[in-house]
DNA sequence: CCAGACGTTGTT
DNA sequence: GTCTGG
DNA sequence: CCAGACGTTGTT
DNA sequence: GTCTGG
């Protein structure tokens, strides 16, 4: 699963190679807590590619209200090319999601432990599908089975996209929508700053507090 | 034919 | 829009 | 995803 | 329990 977003890449700073020369969308800023119904942003686009901000949680053409959205912020790998809230999309609305980390909460019976995924200790992409609804576009990242480092804590992670399958995916090209490597990714517990949606900044990725009263 | 759903995850 | 259930 | 609200009426 | 807001 996927229900939280680290997208601090900030243009001021270093920018990675899949993104040189793009122009970042005005609006963009950098998140270090960025939750389902924010706006995520997002590469798509063939011949030519263009940065967009799209608002996480996908509404399909035919929804009558918003309200699917909170439902559809992952869709599933083995059913998204068949489920009709997504299979459009599928077909020819492909996007990837850059990210620079990603959350996951281990459920401790009451309480829900925060960790931080990231990947080569770089920015990346997750597989996504992108839709339009009236003058909204939308978002949803694509999920698969945990790999050994992701199933410590949940037992579904995002589908992390190689660099190679970049140009094959937002062409509407099958790719493999798998696992990523555990041996290029590293987690680490960080701050319950981070529960809180209304928190922003470097203290959600900071470390835990030591005791169990933060 | 029309009406109604269409999604994910976790928890029970 | 398209499929399923009735 | 998690946290927090979840209701009505009338009055300020 | 379920929905909304962030």
């Amino acid at each position: 699963m996927c229900g939280r977003i680290n997208q601090k890449t900030n243009l001021r700073l270093e920018v990675p190679d899949f993104l040189q020369g793009l122009e970042f969308p005005a609006e963009y800023v950098p998140r270090y807590n960025l939750a389902p119904s924010q706006p995520l942003l997002a590469l798509r686009g063939t011949d030519q590619r263009e940065l967009v901000l799209l608002r996480w949680g996908l509404i399909p053409a035919w929804a009558k209200d918003e309200k699917i959205a909170y439902s559809t912020i992952n869709a599933r790998a083995d059913t998204v090319a068949t489920k009709p809230a997504f299979r459009a999309a599928y077909k020819s609305r492909r996007c990837l999601v850059v990210a620079d980390g990603y959350y996951e909460w281990l459920r401790q019976g009451k309480s829900k432990l925060p960790y931080l995924y990231n990947v080569d200790d770089r920015p990346f992409c997750l597989a996504g599908l992108w839709e339009r609804w009236h003058e909204l576009e939308t978002c949803t990242v694509i999920t698969t089975e945990a790999n050994d480092l992701a199933a410590a804590v949940h037992d579904r992670m995002p589908v992390i996209v190689d660099p190679a399958d970049y140009s094959a995916w937002l062409a509407g090209e099958p790719i493999p929508l798998v696992p990523f490597p555990s041996d290029r990714m590293k987690v680490r517990p960080v701050s319950l700053v981070v529960n809180n949606a209304r928190n922003e900044g470097p203290q959600c990725e900071a470390p835990p507090a030591t005791t169990l009263f933060e």
